[in-house]
DNA sequence: CTGTTAGCGCTTTCAG
DNA sequence: CTGAAAGCGCTAACAG
C-alpha cells in the first residue's frame, strides 16, 4: 500500500509550509486567495485526505463516540430504539459507532470497537465478568438489565410491574386460564433453555399451575405463531396469553386467524414492547409498552455523566423506566 | 472540565516511564508482573483512559471507518440493509458510524461525520452538488442512485427492468387496468411533489392513460392504505396495482381487507423491495425483490477499492444489481 | 525487564 | 499574509 499522502507532501507540492495548507483546507482566512487555490489544487491532485486521528488529537474539541451494540435488526423493537438513539445522540453531540451482535458474538464486537469509542451501550447478553473483560476498561451503559460490577451502569425497565398489572387486568376482564409464550433466546448463549425473567414474573403473578401453561418458541413471528398453536393445542381452555415480545405476539395473532380462534373473544393476547407494528395487525395488539424515548434519554443521561467525568470511574448509576399497558384490540 | 489524565500522569504516579505504562495496559509482556499490577492500579485510581486518537495515529494498522446514513428506521427495508451492512462490514474490517437522516438533514449529518470517517455510504436524496459540498472531499458510495460528480460511486438497482417484467406478467395474468401508488417522499426535500423514477417506469410500461391511474401517498403503511382506497375509489375497475414499496403495499393489502376487496381475485397487488415482512401478511405480498445482500456486498467492494487506493480520487465506479419478481399470493 | 529517543500528522501559538 | 517552532498522547525501536 502506497505511503499516505500527508500535509507535508501537499505543502511541498504547492511550495508553501504545512500551516498554509492547514489554513487553506480549513477555510481559515488569513490567506491569499491565490495561494489557497494553489494549495487546494495540489490537494486534489495528490489525493490528499487529512488524517482524522491527527486532527482530533490536536483539536481540543472533544468528540465523544459511543459504541452501540444492536441485538437484532430483525426485531423492530431494537431498530426503533437504534433510530431513536441515533437521533437523540446526534442532538447531544455523540457519534454512534454500531455493531451487530446478531451474527457476531458480543466479546469480539466489543473488542473491535474498544479502540474507537468512549462508552458502550446496548442490550447485552453475556455474563458480567466476560463483558467487563471485553470492554478493556471502557464504561458500559446496559439497557434493560442491571450490572453488578464497577464500570457498569444501567437503565432498567420494570417489566415485573407491567406483567403484574397486565395479569391483574386480564383477570378483571374474565380470564381464568392464562398462558405464556416465552422466548428461547437463551439458547443463543447457553446450551440449554433458561427461562427468561419475564417468564419468572408471569409465574409469580399467574399463580399455581401457571408453569405448565408456558410454551417456549423461537424469537420471531413464526416462532410466536407456532408456540401459540402448541399452547392452545395442549390447553384448549386457554383464554389469555402473555407473549414474550410483540414480534412473537403478532405471530400469535396471525396464527389465531389461521386456527379460526377469535381474538379477543375466545383468547386474549398481550405482547410486551409496544411496537408501532402492533397497530398494523388485526386485531391490533395490546401490549405492555416500553417507553423507548425515556429509555434512550435516560441512557444518554448516563453517557453524558460519564463523559463529563472524563470517562473516569463513576459509582454505578441505575435508572428505571416504568412500562404501561397499551390497550388495543387483542386483549 | 478537568484536564485529561494522560499516560504521563499514570507513569509519574506509578513511578515508571510511559513506555512501561504502555506495556502494562496493552498486555505486551516484557514487563514484571509486579510493576504491571502497580501501573494498572494507578490507571484505575486516576481514572486513566487512553486517547483513541493518539493511539490510532501512531499505530500503523489502518482502521477504516465508514459513515453510513440511514434514510429511515421506520421502514424495515432500510434497517434490514443496515443489519446486513453491519455484518458484512465487520467481516471486512470496517467500522461503521451511523447517522439517521430521518430527522436530521443529510448535509449536517455528513458534516458532523466528515471528520470521523474515510468514506460515506447511504441512500442519499440531495442534489449531487450539495452532497459533494457537504462531504468535504470524502468519497461517496451511493446506493440505488447514480452520481454524476467525481468522488461519487454507486450501486444501482435496475428497478426499471423489474417494473417492466412485473407489468408484463400482470398483463399475462389478465390485468387490464393497472394502477400505481407512488411515494410523496420528494416532499421531504422539495416544496412540491416530484414523481419518482419508479413512477416513470410504470408510466413507460403501463402505457397510454396510465398517468391518471397514479395516486400519491405518504411513505408508510397507513399512507399506502389510504392511497389504495383513493385509487379504487376513483377507478373501481382497477385490477392490479404496483406500489412504490413494500411498506406501502402491505398497507394496501390491509386496506383491501377493510374495503372488502378480494386480493388477488379482484385486484392484484405488487410491491417493490422484497421485505421479509411481506410474508407475514395475508395474502402474502408479491414484490419486485431487491437482493439486499448483493447490494451491500457490491457497495463494500467499492468501499474496499477506495480504501486500497488510500481514498485518493478514483474514476467513478458503478455497479448494478438486478431485481427479481418474488411471486407470492397477492398477485 | 525498563527507560530513552523519535516520531505519527496535524494545528496552535507566535514571530516575521 | 506566511513560516517556524512547539506540542497533542501515544507507541515502535532501540538502547541499557
Amino acid at each position: 500500500m502506497a505511503k499516505r499522502v500527508t500535509i507535508n507532501d501537499v505543502a511541498q507540492a504547492a511550495g508553501v509550509s504545512r500551516q498554509t495548507v492547514t489554513r487553506a483546507i480549513n477555510d481559515m482566512g488569513e490567506i491569499n486567495e491565490q495561494t489557497k487555490q494553489r494549495v487546494l489544487e495540489a490537494c486534489q491532485r495528490l489525493g490528499y485526505r487529512p488524517s482524522r486521528f491527527a486532527r482530533n488529537l490536536v483539536v481540543r474539541k472533544k468528540t465523544r463516540a459511543m459504541g452501540y451494540l444492536v441485538a437484532s435488526f430483525r426485531n423492530p423493537y431494537f431498530t426503533e430504539i437504534a433510530g431513536d438513539l441515533l437521533n437523540a445522540a446526534a442532538e447531544r453531540g455523540w457519534h454512534v459507532v454500531m455493531a451487530s451482535t446478531e451474527t457476531e458474538d458480543e466479546a469480539s464486537a466489543l473488542d473491535m470497537l474498544s479502540g474507537q469509542v468512549d462508552v458502550f451501550m446496548g442490550h447485552f447478553m453475556q455474563d458480567d465478568d466476560d463483558l467487563i473483560k471485553a470492554c478493556r476498561g471502557i464504561p458500559l451503559v446496559m439497557l434493560e438489565r442491571a450490572g453488578s460490577l464497577p464500570g457498569m451502569h444501567s437503565v432498567e425497565v420494570d417489566i415485573r410491574e407491567g406483567v403484574r398489572e397486565a395479569i391483574e387486568a386480564l383477570r378483571g376482564k374474565g380470564a381464568r386460564r392464562i398462558g405464556m409464550i416465552d422466548s428461547a433466546y437463551s439458547l443463543r448463549t447457553s446450551p440449554t433453555y433458561v427461562s427468561s425473567p419475564r417468564r419468572g414474573y408471569f409465574e409469580e403473578f399467574a399463580g399455581t399451575g401457571s408453569a405448565e401453561m408456558v410454551v417456549v418458541g423461537e424469537e420471531s413471528m413464526a416462532g410466536g405463531g407456532q408456540a401459540f398453536a402448541k399452547l392452545v393445542g395442549a390447553h384448549p381452555d386457554t383464554d389469555a396469553v402473555l407473549v414474550f415480545n410483540d414480534l412473537m405476539a403478532i405471530g400469535a395473532v396471525q396464527a389465531s386467524h389461521a386456527l379460526g380462534i377469535d381474538v379477543p373473544g375466545k383468547v386474549r393476547i398481550c405482547g410486551i414492547d409496544g411496537l408501532t407494528l402492533g397497530e398494523a395487525v388485526h386485531p391490533t395488539l395490546t401490549t405492555i409498552s416500553i417507553d423507548r424515548h425515556a429509555l434512550v434519554s435516560n441512557a444518554l443521561d448516563l453517557a453524558d455523566a460519564l463523559a463529563t467525568a472524563d470517562f473516569g470511574e463513576l459509582p454505578p448509576m441505575r435508572r428505571t423506566v416504568r412500562p404501561h399497558i397499551l390497550w388495543r384490540e387483542s386483549a
